[in-house]
RNA sequence: GAAGCAAACCGGUCUAUCGCUGCCGAGAGGAAGAAAGUCGGCGUAAAUAGCAGGGCUUAAUCCCAUCGGUUGAGGAAAGUCCGGGCAGCACAGAGCACCGCAGCGGUUAACGGCCGUCAGGCAGAACGCAUAAUGGACACCCACCCGCCCGAAGCGUGAAUGUUUGGUCACUGCUACAGAGACGAGUCGCUGCAUCAGCAGCGGGUGAAACGAGCACACUGCGGGCUGCAAUUCCAUGUAAACCAACGAACGAGCGUUGCUCGCGCCAGUUCCGCAAGGAUGCGUUGGAGGGUAGGAAGCGAGAGAAGCACGUGGUAACACGUUGCUCGAGAUUAAUGAUAGACGCUGCUUCGGCAGUACAGAACCCGGCUUAUAGGUUUGCUUUCUUU
């Protein structure tokens, strides 16, 4: 129920190129969502500009709290498939409680 | 014991819940999926072109879900500054240019690294000398004076150790200002020789330096082919206005007009564009061969290794050698190695209840170095000084 494999991470340079340059955006803060509806499963790319953080270390640790926020809250998309990209904005670091309050009412805001 | 150095090493631990990469096993049953094919849609008066998350079909490739087991960041993984392996391309030999290095000797696969050593400069705990002023302490019945000790800059000596500089000046050049002159020129004074011209010697003056130096864009020795895993190789599908072949067109040739010459006539494609018009271009058709990008696999780690630690031998050491023993075992690709909660450990402060902190930082083909960042801790060695025996 809140597993996360591979084949549900978005890859490929071309549905990656469709998604930006087509998807719906919307900020809640500290993330920026992309999204669209999908035929396929749901499929979720998460991602920390090395603009806003110079060290691999705070990319690393940025990306792994959403990946697990997503995780723990995806039950909150109900049955849609889409394909979402969350880009992190703020140039501080953000704790995990906060990312999960940010990352429920992006996906509650994407269902309804 | 204190102070100052140097080298080597470590750099969190445990529990609970949820989760990920690679590998192994079980396993119902297949699943995903391309710039390709095909059928539709939009577009248009209708087509072509074009547009797009469309449907269906299939390629390389992979076995997916589920269950069990196992596995998983560093001393710097960082900077990408040197040197190699490996890969592709180039390549007769030698030299020039360019770039790098530079006491001497050694070490290594190699190096600008490392080890030993020589000379000069600098830093260096501590010690010695020295005393100004308001001073401090001793002495003194008290005050003043004198004496003595301490006392900062300062001067000197200077351990372990650290750091820095170090080829040559025959050739080609440079050395501001001052100076007659910084190299083929010669001033002033004196002396000697000489008929004169001048020659030789000594001294003064300038200057950092005046036939004696220093320096490099000069010379000498040694090294360097270029590009980097986004290298490179393979798989399947399809193909371009580039390649090959055949055929055709255009130009030319030729044919017609004509005695000859000149001149005129005898075609149509591709592309931009919805069509036409207009513009650009010189080729077009058929067949063959065949990339790049996107996708997948290898390269990529038990086919690891110039691997590490002991022990032995040689060497001052770096290091080398060994029928010796033991140890290590990540491999992602929109990118795994985690998240949350609690406890412990360590460090500092403390009113002894606690409180605060717990670093630098994340593999991307692989090694040897260097440089930079780093909370806290451990061990060993050296030097000076004090105490005890």
């Amino acid at each position: 129920m809140y597993s996360f494999p591979k084949h549900s991470k978005l890859c490929g340079q071309k549905s990656i190129e469709q998604l930006y340059k087509e998807g719906k955006r919307f900020v809640v803060w500290p993330l920026r969502v992309t999204w669209m509806s999908s035929e396929s499963e749901t499929r979720v790319l998460v991602w920390a500009p090395k603009s806003l953080f110079k060290h691999a270390v705070d990319r690393n640790r940025l990306r792994r709290l959403m990946r697990e926020a997503y995780r723990l809250n995806q039950d909150c998309l109900g049955d849609g498939h889409y394909m979402i990209a969350f880009n992190y904005m703020d140039k501080e670091q953000h704790n995990y409680a906060s990312i999960a309050k940010a990352m429920r009412k992006a996906l509650n805001k994407i269902k309804g």
